[in-house]
DNA sequence: CAAGAATAAATTATCGATAAACGAAAGTCA
DNA sequence: TGACTTTCGTTTATCGATAATTTATTCTTG
């Protein structure tokens, strides 16, 4: 049938997850293993184990013998990676200033492609790019650790949801990276460090007073 | 055979879990799936979802039809745990000291529970309160994203290693969580949070110089 | 008619077997 | 000899079927 390279369950799991993060699949939707797997031409195993890896990535949840469904993110757990992010980070930003030693040019790229996003009106780009550049910092600090706990909390998925209900000026916002990048340019990283938390930690808030959910 | 109340999924990820922890399989150990499954007397199924679970846990790691080995902690990923840790239990020291509302009894009977431990010179049960000291806080802090990232440090697992390598006097180990404590009950978050972020740092920096593996 | 038991329907969990992929060892040809 | 195939044993990945469990429905019985 299809040709495959990956495995089916990596093929499956990355479907399953394009329809959750492109909301195919509501919260609260049953994910049951047979009608997938007969919707893919494939037995149940494969299935199952895409399943579990979405558990485990805290997209679905499950419960013994009662299947699988859409994890619903709720506001306060949102709101509750904010903290959590911004701590995160500013170590991140510390690490990064030395390691980067004054080059800038990958975040200065994304600077300016946010505001061709912005230009375009594409929302989603601006989203992605706006995560491409925290994710450099993160990148750059050299901390597996730090880096792994990081994508943990899966930021690409839930900052598209906090900035449509943000409602923030597109240019605005992508002017707001640039003293943490000129922090990092100067390779001060305590100022990079303390700058890029409250960042984040003004979104926190951001989010927090747009629960008009 | 056996009665069993839970999935035998479960069992043998614990049983399994177990034995890495305790060390009888040793880091780069194979883990054969049918191996496994005959000596428990299931099929490939189950020992093949453990083996899935505990490498999203970070125990095992696994390459597409090569099987899966258990996973070194190298010295390294050992250090880089200690600035996020203390970056994440900031917070949590921080948010916590309001919650808790200068109830401190719980924290009060861990350290006390070190002293009994340190003069058994029962090193394990050591260790098991020290982490519960830690955990308590990041538990009284309200935010799941925040414990759940905590959780997923593994710290319990690598503070044993951490602790056997270092050689603190035991008492001293003990003492050292008061201030800690005193600023919680005073209900100082920001004092509470840097005092914590300080003792972790100090630990990582231990870390960092006990390297002679 | 309501509460509870028994049954039926749906779905997950597990099984045993087969197919596919890998790594090592043996074989081939310049 | 040495690089390239081929073969073979091992182990994972997937399959189709069955057992176990839950939920919904129907049937009692007072």
């Amino acid at each position: 049938m299809t040709l495959t390279r990956k495995s089916l369950r990596q093929q499956i799991k990355e479907i399953l997850l394009t329809r959750i993060l492109q909301g195919e699949y509501r919260p609260g939707d049953r994910l049951i293993e047979l009608q997938i797997a007969q919707e893919f031409g494939t037995s149940q195993a494969p299935v199952r184990e895409s399943l579990r890896e979405l558990e485990a990535l805290g997209f679905v949840e499950s419960v013994p013998y009662r299947g699988a469904r859409v994890r619903a993110v709720s506001q306060q757990e949102l709101a509750e990676v904010y903290p959590v992010r911004a701590a995160i980070e500013e170590v991140a930003a510390r690490t990064a200033a030395a390691r980067l030693a004054g080059d800038v040019s990958a975040l200065e790229a994304e600077i300016a492609a946010m505001h061709r996003a912005a230009d375009d009106g594409d929302l989603y780009a601006q989203v992605c790019h706006d995560v491409a550049f925290h994710r450099l910092i993160v990148d750059a600090c050299g901390n597996r650790v730090l880096q792994e706990v990081w994508r943990s909390l899966r930021i690409e998925a839930r900052t598209l949801i906090s900035v449509v209900k943000t409602e923030i000026e597109p240019h605005h916002l992508a002017d707001m990276h640039r003293p943490i990048l000129e922090a990092l340019r100067a390779g001060d990283g305590d100022l990079a460090g303390r700058l890029l938390r409250q960042h984040v930690e003004f979104f926190g808030e951001l989010v927090l007073k747009g629960e008009h959910a």
